[in-house]
DNA sequence: TTAATTGCAAACGGTTTGCCACGTT
DNA sequence: AACGTGGCAAACCGTTTGCAATTAA
């Protein structure tokens, strides 16, 4: 999707576009970070803040999470980490469990080459539970 | 979404897509579903696939896959294991690891109340290795 | 200067929905 | 007969793309 071969600029919205994913604990979508965007970027479309997901995500400064059946999110926490989908709420939590690790230096996967690895647990969170 | 005050019928197309569905180690999606039952059903319509789908899914039948940034792929092997995505042929494979079935069983979740969970290698495929 | 990037608008593609006829129970 | 379901077409919505103007290097 991104060209490598390109020297990348640094805008001033890509930037701040990765400010703003480091900054938050959710894990926000595409129209979360335009909307958030908008006061410093009036003039902002969306069609930069996908645009720039792809160019972060290819840089391997962030992550894409597919959500079943909506849109998908982002999380510029690269370390290895779990993700839990809450089925009421639809907010997604970090979990921080010891699988992943494990997970992830497995190389006993039939014979294919892992690279990462997205562990995603569904139920209900905590705050939906009471 | 789908209403469980109702009283299911059995229908030929929804049988015949489970049926589908359990015959395949492909991970299929809808239109897949869609073009191997034309020859059975001639007029059948792609939003008759997707609501049976909907339909299977909420009763437990096929698992919903969610794959980055494209369709979604549905699973009828409705036992624990993780998937492999290659991000060459873009094939879904399953695998067998043991990290799921302690990943499941794990309630070690933040507090949160896990009921399932997913587990996705993303990488290359033995076959695009080669 | 020049090539990457932006904003805009239109296209795209997978999925959902409204409607009415059909077929299972 | 009653009502869940199918087919059809249009709507939906998140995402992508073409293009001319802008801007970082």
């Amino acid at each position: 999707m991104a060209d490598t071969s390109k020297a990348l600029r640094n805008t001033k919205q890509r930037k701040y576009m990765l400010e703003l994913l480091k900054s938050t604990k959710q894990h926000p979508n595409a129209f979360w970070l335009y909307e958030n965007m908008l006061g410093a970027f009036p003039r902002l479309s969306l069609s930069t803040v996908y645009r720039n997901l792809g160019i972060l995500e290819s840089q391997g400064l962030v992550q894409r999470l597919s959500c079943s059946g909506s849109f998908d999110r982002y999380d510029a926490d690269i370390s290895v980490h779990s993700h839990f989908y809450c089925k009421e709420c639809r907010k997604v939590y970090d979990v921080d469990s010891a699988f992943e690790k494990m997970a992830v230096s497995n190389i006993e996967c039939g014979g294919h080459r892992p690279e990462s690895c997205q562990i995603t647990f569904m139920g209900t969170c905590m705050q939906c539970l009471s």
